[in-house]
RNA sequence: GGGUGCUUAGCUCAGCUGGUAGAGCGUCGCCCUUACAAGGCGAGGGUCGGGGGUUCAAGUCCCUCAGCACCCA
């Protein structure tokens, strides 16, 4: 093995031996029923790439999928992409637009062709990052939300939902986005808070009496006001209630009515009603059968409902012509500077109108019933579980879902009209005819809408496994358990899954939800190519220099004039790049990541700290094959022939806590205190203390039965290491698993299909655990001394010991070699109690005194100082400890257990501040 | 306005059913000891956001206040 962990060198490698031999595949070694497991992956956009929160909940992921599968389980990851609808359409008319092209002017099929193009071209490019990334999905099952298949089953939905009425058209107001033309969800908005006025217009009344002042944030909607209104126990208005108003600019004669959703305290008290463009005013334009009219075109210019002179004119200019013509008229009171929220669509970034269409609907209330239910009677079940509270509040207020969009690029809606515009819907037009005995001289004209692409996502855990066609994946692998997301799609993905599952597999999608947090930078911001803090996963794998990072961040920014705050910042930050510090280690840190709470902050310290530990795996692992490879590791060896030390029985026992930990923490999502687990073994106790204590028995001093045993320890830990480390670090495992497997006596072409390590009781050894901890206490208590007393860590030292009992004596007979080779000391001499000791440097092991003669080379101010430090922190707990144990309550009311451990506690410390002062008294006699 | 979460070492965070405050990174000493300087050995560093309560005992449970974040309206 090379010196250095160098992860290039072995990544790909593996990856390619995986995917090439199946070993993604389910192996079946179970039956469905008892020991099937199945994650579906939430699908990212086939065009897009990797970023951050993929390659997060991809190793979370993949870690739960690894585990699973060398536990025996029947485990299935499956992949798959999706169109991505808006998104992808938009970058293709992008690329067009830069070669002069655009969408309308080549036709809908010609456009189609030309995304299909694109999405070959650049469609493979997450799933090869996803590789890259270690993760072992069943790539054979591959799908693709426009799959055949895929596209049979959301024709399936479709169809049986509006033949039950569950889907039905409607003219509704919804989000418009007048740059894309297309209906959008509410959850495709963001509302941000924005400078804009507040203007105030007279209203004069219909019967010349006077007028009313109106406050609006959007003049030009005026235009299609069709009342005013105000609160119906507003002194000020009552009387004006059920008179009219004429709408400057339009003529029409309109109500003044009352109702209480106004504010009268929110500008002047009375509202402008525009029903065909807010929603609010829709609501009330309902409840008071006002007329709606709508002023816009689909993209927000001036329609022929509005007066002559605005027709054509975009929404802005309308606005600053109608405030023009209304100050012209004397009616504008006053314009205020106001702060309102501006809805935005996340994609284009243009403000959303509210917009009269006809759209279609799913009824959403009769769905949502039953998905509550199984989410309150724990069916399925969020980890963690608050997040139930906000799926409820969602599912409680839940409206229609509008699941038309007005683009190209997705599900076709499976809907036919007449020249009479009938409508009719069937899987096909063939099977719309023949239901309809509509003979071909009858003209059918398909839905120009697509379906939103959620409404796909919300199939794909049975759409991918070929519903609608009944076969063994789908019984083997459906429910799914578990599903691994990001809180920011509860509504848009998880909720609707619940409620198609329900509906058409008649169970749930998945029994678990386990939810993670968002990765941010290191200063805990979102990460966004316009703040210009975004890192790409492949970058810490393969590490990327300045200036190409530079350039990567700069480029294709929407505002240009931040590109120097970024460039300013990007090499403040990474002054030398990034290093590469591989997969494994990308992975180990994404796990050790993953707790509980909601934000995800992506520290490189983290990542680089993570790299060493590989890098120390690794070394570990070379010592070990030096060891061992060729030599006598006590395969079938038996009896005396095989020796184990108080070390190795003591690895061991910590090697079944640790299995132990790494499979409690895993099943409860825990992947941050996992990797703690596995990385304090690895380096605190495998490496810091038994590598170390391994040498002496190697070396020299052991006897052959000995060094088997030892070299047996070896090399059977590492191997068990290896597996219980794989699921998070899945390359640097395998590449070292190989060479030490054969040694371990373990056969088997790859690690990742062993069984995951068990913790048999049998294992943990509490006798070598208290001996190992003994050893420990001496050996750390020789190298206090030395550090303190500046003494060279290579010197051999003399050691004196005194008050020892009968089990000091055998432990420091059984362990004097490690305690010789770890502590360095030059001898070991018991004195006996009356004896008087020389002048020394002392520590204590419980009650024994572990002394270090001064012999004229210490300094006595700096022992003096390192004893009082230890007897004031002594003093310290005394204190605390008798008062506990002074207070009768304690005593009474406290756990027996814990009132006799205190007492214990009491009289160690009693013993050790005794002997302390003796010693301190002495040195100071000096 | 409603909801959720957070506040613990310089930084990023653990701390399960209440019982002697932990990790990583960073900092400071000493050391190139043949697995590893991407390292070893040792050290320093916290009145657990403020206040109150329950309890023999509170970082942990309850109330309250403050600050921060996010979601919804």
């Amino acid at each position: 093995m090379d010196k250095s962990y160098t992860p290039h060198a072995i990544e790909q490698r593996w990856y390619a031996t995986w995917e090439a031999a199946g070993w993604f595949a389910p192996q079946g070694q179970r039956s469905a029923a008892d020991g099937s497991y199945c994650i579906m992956i939430p699908p990212p956009n086939v065009t897009g790439s990797l970023h951050m929160g993929h390659a997060f909940q991809d190793t979370i992921m993949d870690a739960l999928i690894r585990y699973h599968r060398m536990k025996g389980d029947n485990t299935l990851w499956q992949p798959g992409t999706d169109h991505a609808g808006i998104a992808t359409q938009m970058v293709v008319e992008r690329r067009l637009a830069a070669e002069g092209r655009s969408r309308r002017e080549m036709g809908r099929e010609q456009f189609l062709d030309e995304v299909w193009r694109w999405k070959e071209e650049s469609g493979g490019t997450i799933t090869r990052q996803l590789r890259r990334m270690g993760a072992s999905p069943d790539w054979s099952r591959e799908r693709f939300t426009m799959d055949e298949g895929l596209s049979t089953a959301v024709k399936e939905v479709f169809v049986s939902l509006y033949e039950e009425g569950l889907i039905y058209r409607g003219k509704r107001l919804v989000n418009w986005d007048p740059v894309l033309q297309t209906a959008v969800s509410d959850l495709e908005v963001d509302s941000v808070e924005e400078a804009g006025h507040l203007w105030h217009f007279r209203y004069p009344l219909s019967d010349g009496s006077g007028h009313l002042v109106v406050a609006t944030t959007r003049p030009e909607t005026m235009l299609g006001d069709t009342a005013v209104a105000v609160h119906p126990e507003d002194e000020r208005y009552q009387h004006l209630v059920g008179r009219t108003i004429t709408l400057p600019l339009v003529g029409r004669e309109i109500p003044i009515i009352a109702d209480d959703y106004v504010d009268p305290t929110f500008g002047t008290g009375c509202v402008k009603i525009t029903p065909a463009h807010d929603f609010n005013d829709y609501k009330m334009g309902q409840r008071h059968q006002l007329p709606m009219i709508n002023l816009f075109t689909r993209d927000a210019r001036l329609n022929d409902q509005a007066p002559e002179q605005y027709r054509g004119l975009d929404r802005y200019e309308a606005r600053d012509q109608i405030v023009r013509d209304l100050t012209e008229l004397g009616l504008v009171e006053k314009i205020q500077e106001h702060r309102l929220m501006v809805p935005r669509g996340d994609r284009s970034h243009s403000v959303i109108e509210p917009f009269l269409t006809d759209q279609w609907y799913v009824k959403v209330a009769p769905l949502a019933a039953e998905a509550i239910q199984v989410v309150e009677d724990g069916r399925v079940r969020f980890v963690p579980d608050n997040w139930k509270n906000t799926y409820f509040d969602w599912m409680r207020r839940i409206e229609d879902w509008c699941i038309s969009r007005q683009i190209w690029w997705g599900h076709r809606i499976p809907a036919w009209y007449d020249e009479a515009g009938q409508v009719y819907v069937g899987r096909s037009e063939a099977e719309v005819r023949e239901r309809h005995q509509l003979g071909f001289d009858i003209a059918l004209r398909q839905d120009d809408d697509v379906l939103d692409t959620w409404f796909s996502s919300a199939l794909w855990p049975f759409s991918t496994l070929g519903w609608p066609q009944r076969n063994e994946a789908l019984a083997a692998f459906y429910p799914t358990s578990v599903l691994v997301t990001g809180f920011d799609i509860i509504f848009f993905w998880v909720a609707r899954m619940i409620m198609m599952g329900l509906k058409f597999m008649g169970d749930v999608p998945f029994r678990e939800v386990y939810i993670h947090g968002l990765v941010r930078d290191a200063q805990g911001q979102k990460m966004s190519k316009s703040k210009g803090n975004v890192l790409d996963p492949i970058d810490l794998i393969d590490g990327i220099d300045l200036e190409a990072l530079v350039r990567k961040r700069c480029s294709g920014l929407m505002q240009p004039e931040q590109e120097k705050k970024i460039e300013r910042d990007t090499r403040k930050e990474f002054p030398d790049g990034i290093k590469a510090y591989g997969t494994d280690a990308l992975r180990f840190t994404f796990a050790s990541l993953a707790s509980t709470g909601r934000d995800i902050n992506f520290d490189t310290g983290r990542i680089e700290g993570y790299r060493n530990f590989c890098n120390k795996l690794w070394n570990a692992a070379r010592y070990v094959l030096m060891n061992t490879e060729g030599q006598d590791c006590g395969q079938g060896a038996e009896g005396d022939d095989l020796c184990r030390s108080a070390a190795d029985r003591w690895i061991l026992s910590r090697l079944a806590r640790t299995t132990a930990t790494m499979r409690e923490q895993i099943e409860h999502y825990r992947f941050d205190l996992a990797a703690q687990a596995i990385y304090a073994f690895v380096w605190d106790e495998y490496c810091d203390w038994y590598l170390e204590l391994s040498k002496p028995v190697l070396t020299g001093a052991g006897s052959a039965a000995e060094q088997r045993g030892t070299r047996h320890t070896l090399v059977t830990v590492l191997e068990a290491t290896l597996r219980l480390a794989h699921p998070i670090m899945p390359f640097i495992t395998e590449e070292i698993w190989q060479r030490v497997a054969p040694l371990a006596g373990c056969t088997g072409p790859t690690v990742m299909l062993r069984p995951y390590p068990t913790s048999g009781d049998a294992q943990i050894d509490a006798t070598a655990e208290s001996e190992m901890q003994w050893v420990m206490e001496f050996i750390v208590g020789v190298r206090k001394i030395r550090s303190s007393m500046n003494i060279a860590p290579g010197k051999p030292l003399p050691v004196l010991l005194q008050n020892g009992s009968e089990s000091d004596r055998t432990r420091l007979a059984d362990n004097h070699a490690f305690l010789t080779s770890l502590a360095k000391t030059e001898s070991i001499t018991w004195l006996e109690a009356e004896s008087s000791a020389p002048e020394s440097a002392v520590s204590l092991v419980g009650e024994m005194q572990l002394m270090i003669p001064l012999a004229g080379l210490i300094d006595k101010e700096a022992e003096l100082a390192r004893l009082n430090k230890e007897m004031s922190k002594l003093s310290g707990d005394l204190q605390r400890c008798e008062a506990k144990l002074a207070n009768p309550n304690f005593a009474e009311r406290a756990k027996p257990e814990v009132v006799a451990a205190e007492r214990k506690r009491l009289e160690e410390i009693r013993g050790a501040l005794a002997q302390l002062t003796t010693q301190e008294e002495k040195i100071r006699r000096l």
